[in-house]
DNA sequence: CGCCGTCGTTGCGCGAGCGCAATGTTGTAT
DNA sequence: ATACAACATTGCGCTCGCGCAACGACGGCG
């Protein structure tokens, strides 16, 4: 089976809020394209940032790596999504790994182009600068989920995150068009992928959800919001 | 007992970086004074940004509150330290709460006025950047090791950047001049007071650390990054 | 000096969730 | 069509760490 996420136009992106059509062809012109192949490291954890990309097409997986091997997504890029925000600015290095999950086509702005077109085009600044506020807020809300919540309840939460983010509503519930496996599931959630597995075929079992190989359909959006909540299994 | 995180003078903040003196003054005197109470909020989770600020004097404690009335701590900030960059850009919600662990001195800078500066001021808005991008990859550490590691590791970790942040060598190793309870500690690893409480006692036994009321005196700083590696107890 | 509030320690029992192992299922390659 | 690889499920035992309870220690204040 082939999963695709799709793609979108570039310059349709959040980050060319406020330009005109004009505006985002001149930000398009100077950006260079870039194929990645399915599993291919685009930006590594820890190298100096030296680009900032858009997703057109395909999905990229963002990782956090552990010494020994684990690994724990931070979130999915999809297209029309940017990537390497902050990091670019000032040159510092990436705190993530960046993963193609599928082959992907990329714009690339070289950290100097970038700075060069962001002096001339200040909104963009502030349009990147809103993505990031966004990405803070989110990755401090999942540190207090993971400090607090119980996996039932971080499971519910990174469910109902996905189904705003990529879910496509349907006759009998929302779809989660995304290929995750279990595993995926865990390293979102900081859980192994035997307990994902136990949670989602209780929640099968009750009706709340219908899993098939790497697909979600969820049937009752509010019980999950209500288990993301009590602690109750 | 008094504990006092001390003063720096606000001109000399790593904000500044790349300023004249008068160009910091500038900024100081476009900023507004204000002093927090013990225990006083600043800043409220979810509340629109109103202003940037720096602490002068005292100490701030950042939080994320859970519905259920647990708490973690996000940050501390410290004397010369910004709080509330990315969100007064933006004018979106502050994503923590702050709270004065002590009498604390402010200079804040309301959103227009902060705007107006930078305008200005293009290097303090990059040096702001800075240090947006330092808290995210702090973040995003934490929820790695949130999620992959045991509360002692994740407590050593947490030792070792205190050391770094708050430490002041001494003879016979690095005291972290911090008021910092069991609780405290708990809030920030994401664990409870009892197994804190367990943890240190064990390290205190092998000599690793000593620890009076409200003081750490971390005696074999080696040892704990070993401990902050491996797995074992 | 003695009281009291805050903070710290430790014993004990229990439950969530981990992780191995064995087995089942589904899509893909030849 | 068949074989294979990747993914999913479930039983089982065990460990980490939680959370109550009881007690202890320290420091501030009248």
């Amino acid at each position: 089976m082939l999963y695709t996420m799709g793609s979108m136009d570039p310059a349709r992106s959040r980050i060319f809020d406020g330009l005109t059509e004009r505006e985002r062809r001149q930000w398009l012109e100077a950006a260079q394209p870039r194929d990645a192949r399915r599993h291919e490291v685009v930006a590594s954890q820890g190298e100096p940032a030296r680009e900032f990309a858009l997703v057109e097409s395909g999905l990229l997986k963002l990782l956090q790596l552990t010494p020994d091997g684990r690994e724990l997504i931070v979130r999915f890029v999809r297209p029309g999504e940017p990537f390497g925000g902050v990091v670019v600015l000032e040159a510092a290095a990436y705190p993530v790994t960046a993963l193609a999950v599928e082959p992907t086509r990329l714009l690339a702005w070289p950290g100097d182009v970038l700075r060069a077109l962001l002096d001339r085009f200040p909104r963009v600044r502030a349009n990147i600068t809103r993505e990031i506020a966004a990405h803070m807020t989110d990755a401090l809300t999942r540190v207090r989920e993971l400090a607090t919540e119980r996996v039932s309840q971080r499971l519910a939460h990174t469910l109902l995150r996905l189904m705003r983010q990529a879910g496509t509503p349907g006759r009998d519930g929302v779809l989660i068009a995304h290929p995750l496996t279990r595993q995926e599931l865990a390293d979102l959630t900081g859980s192994t992928l035997y307990t994902v597995s136990r949670t989602l075929s209780q929640w099968q079992q009750q009706g709340i959800l219908q899993s098939r190989r790497r697909q979600l359909l969820v049937r009752a959006p509010k019980r999950l919001e209500a288990l993301s909540r009590a602690s109750e299994a």
